[in-house]
DNA sequence: GATGAATGAGTTTTCATTCAT
DNA sequence: GATGAATGAAAACTCATTCAT
């Protein structure tokens, strides 16, 4: 069962691809992107500069790379976690978590993604964008339905998302003071029961309070 | 009283500057530092070339500049706004409060800090970074002072007084998003409930529900 | 009789080549020499850039094929045309008629030979000159064939004929303003006028007329 | 009587500009305008590249700077070298061999027209087509003019005018092989006399002999 | 002190050519 | 013989910085 030739050069086109991607990802979190040069991209990858171009059609073409394989991984991670969960705010606790495992796993790359959202041009920021706001409305729906089951109360859903994706974003983005202080597990325990614990209702805090445990008793 | 020719000399240097950052700021509101060239900077500040690098050693110190504009502007108005409230939590609202405005007010350079703090070279660098940290630190006292006060539960000032800050810059990250939806004083007053009621201690929450008031109650 | 190995070899040499040919001829009347990239040829040809370069040594050697194939078609056909005519006159002007014939078929291709000989190479130049000188030596010849039979005075053949050939190559220069008016034969019988009248004998003239009718009976 | 800062800046333009279409024409006619490097131009005009690109939009502004240069000559001379002749043949005469000093003058130029025109933008195409249309008009009117005053037979003038300015270019075109045999002069007045001659009524035929005497009788 | 023309190193991108399969 | 992915030299163009006026 041989596959055909495009099936090879395809399968050549992602190795290469995600090998331009993790040289692209680990100059960019010492650097800033127009720092790094093109020619020490392709070094850095161990690939010439005319190789680089043969898979990607200008240097933004590379940043779009990177943080589209951000973003993916959301897409594809923070679904997979909230599988399998009857109890919505277990579903929105195990989505938040998969979260800050993927923002975690990909440090350098959240920053990115701050840093140089603004250099992408129109269209590629608005693909970047709903790409985003698919992950996060995931969220909203899950906070929509503890509200309708009685677990928070009425609230901003929108906002309190929002909140959330800041603040496993924060993960990277104020690594050097977190990094040292806990793990990226206790540090998504805490923030969710920061955000939660703001909204739930008095009756179900103590059934919840595996997840959401007041923040005094955390430790 | 005349002042001497080095005393000329320094206001000249201090309008000039301040020529720069507020070019500066213009132009990088709308597009990248890479972006902005020299020429540019100096077209838009109504100056040449030449006078620009009278006044700044680099296009980093532009940068520079801006920035520390901005931890300046944080530096003189949190303290002040915090000033002259007996209460620790009054003086805590206070101070997110100022802080929000600031941000509010130079959106631009907010977002700057955090897509150009990899362009400053490490000294450069640690400076922002104390600076920030003077600013946060106020807050840290504030919530250790609330928490001595009986007014708050026993928590990790620090990642709580980081995760004000995070959401006060959410508001120009994410502008976009909330920029349409609410004014810059609601969404301090909302952030700051959220991140209080978490912590606050049931005992004294009616005492203060013009401050934190339940999330669900705010609208 | 079967053909030896070398025979085959040439064969496909030839063919391969042809395709070539054919492949830039196509290209390079729509784009210059420059912008035609030996992939988007290899593409036109069917055929990949490995194989190009298998028959072919440079890229300049693809110009100098498209060229000489020029070359080589007038030196084919003006002498078929040439022959079989006893007069002198006939001979020019069915020669001359063959020469505009060719420019016609091959208009992409002359002016190529305008655009690009300063990118031939020396010796490649040279061997394109005098394949050219060839062609018009055959018309500078009957040029003085037609003197000594006393139809056309004595004049400066040399000259005479490359206006021929100039005027017979204008029909490609100049094509965006003669295509529309009138077809390659009036042109050629034309042009052939304009410098046949000039030295003509007066006492053939009336003899001539179904050559070199008095440009004011053309038409 | 000073003049301003704007007049300086313009002059210097000028100079700039004459330095940089002086040093293209000199590499231009040795190599192709695609061989040609912007480096390499810099290097000739004795500037830097910078400089060049300060005075000069891309690459192709400069060819159009020199092609531009070669047709305002034409523009320039040809008209006034026409003044002052109330004979219509005199006049086309005049500038005819007018229009043949400016090729000889320019010589690199007018081959270069020819090669790289295929390299010019849609617009600019059309802007140095209608500056070439300008002066062949005046060949025309002239012609036309020759009819009415019955020197000339009725005849395509737009053809034949068009024969005169690609006989003119000829001497560019074909110097390798005119170049020692003639000088523009002679070239001048016995391509004059083949065009001529061949529409000129028989009975002025003395009259013009200083012009367009038969060609036999030329040397 | 102010100006802005000049500089040239450095960047992105292309494409002729090679060579392992 | 045929393929086409890989190569890297070379080209156009930019822009931070300097310095003569």
């Amino acid at each position: 069962m041989t596959a055909g030739p495009e099936a090879v050069r395809a399968a050549r086109g992602e190795w290469r691809r995600s090998q331009i991607v993790d040289a692209a990802t680990a100059l960019l979190s010492t650097q800033g992107y127009h720092q790094m040069s093109v020619n020490d991209l392709a070094q850095e990858a161990g690939i010439s500069v005319g190789t680089v171009y043969q898979y990607v059609k200008n240097k933004e073409d590379i940043l779009l790379l990177v943080m589209r394989d951000i973003l993916e991984a959301y897409r594809h991670n923070v679904p997979r976690a909230m599988e399998g969960f009857d109890d919505p705010l277990d579903r929105l606790s195990s989505g938040f978590g998969a979260y800050c495992r993927v923002v975690d796993s990909r440090r350098a790359g959240t920053i990115l993604a701050y840093r140089e959202s603004s250099t992408l041009a129109k269209d590629a920021l608005s693909e970047m964008k709903s790409l985003e706001e698919e992950t996060t409305g995931l969220l909203v729906t899950c906070l929509r339905e503890c509200v309708e089951a009685g677990i928070l109360h009425e609230h901003d859903s929108d906002t309190l998302a929002w909140d959330l994706t800041m603040l496993a974003h924060m993960w990277s983005l104020k690594h050097w003071h977190f990094g040292s202080r806990m793990s990226i597990d206790e540090y998504a325990r805490l923030q969710f029961a920061v955000v939660v614990s703001a909204i739930i209702h008095q009756e179900v805090t103590t059934r919840y309070e595996y997840l959401a445990r007041p923040l005094h008793r955390l430790r």
